[in-house]
DNA sequence: CCTTGTCAAGTAGCTTTCTACATAGGGTAG
DNA sequence: CTACCCTATGTAGAAAGCTACTTGACAAGG
């Protein structure tokens, strides 16, 4: 996968969603409406890719918000390289999920 | 199929295009960035479930434009139910391909 | 002529997604 | 204290999607 893994509508949709902020499992399934067993399967693929990097939410801070830990992801840079060229090839997914910087404008 | 059937992410996102008027497969490959071997098998399914139905282009008309026949296809009621319900399913949905409707809003 | 290009639809076989269910802690309602 | 709901992650097996290729007709270029 030397440099563009090419990436299905869902995986990059999820990718987009992760990039815009939507930054663990439960939120993009919320968001997105794909069902669990969609996600975290796709999520696992996209992690194995090195195209995001995760790490488990402090069990204290869980504790505090009466919930479940989170398990926390981000984009790397390769995943913001493989993002930028789903763009081209999905003109609809930039509409779908605003990030920060389209935001603004 | 007696009420809803449910459909996946990307047959609500084809029967939601037919719906907002592109009407033949390689339209909604081209506006979807979605391969053949996606679309047609899926269009395949939704006529199967009679959410749409399809009907060959006049061969003269083809003829006269220079292009191989279309089969254009057109969205049933049982269609514009489910499709209803997956606009509920899948939030995003809506933002993707505009309806008449929402571009004369 | 013959190769290459474009539009349009389609298939085989591998990969991904979806349905349904599981796990687990906490809350709340009876 | 049992039953059920909410958050959050996860899995197995069936269904659907994706890659790569094919068909076919017509156009353009050499």
């Amino acid at each position: 996968m030397a440099s563009e893994a090419k990436l299905s509508h869902t995986a990059a949709m999820i990718l987009q969603a992760i990039h815009a902020g939507f930054v663990y499992g439960f939120s993009i399934m919320e968001m997105t409406g794909l069902p669990s067993g969609t996600v975290y399967p796709a999520m696992r693929r996209l992690e194995r890719d090195e195209l995001i990097r995760s790490h488990w939410e402090n069990q204290a801070i869980a504790d505090a918000d009466q919930r479940p830990p989170r398990k926390y992801y981000k984009i790397t840079a390769a995943g913001r390289t493989t993002l930028e060229a789903s763009r081209k090839r999905y003109p609809l997914l930039e509409r779908l999920i605003p990030t920060e910087e389209a935001k603004s404008v």
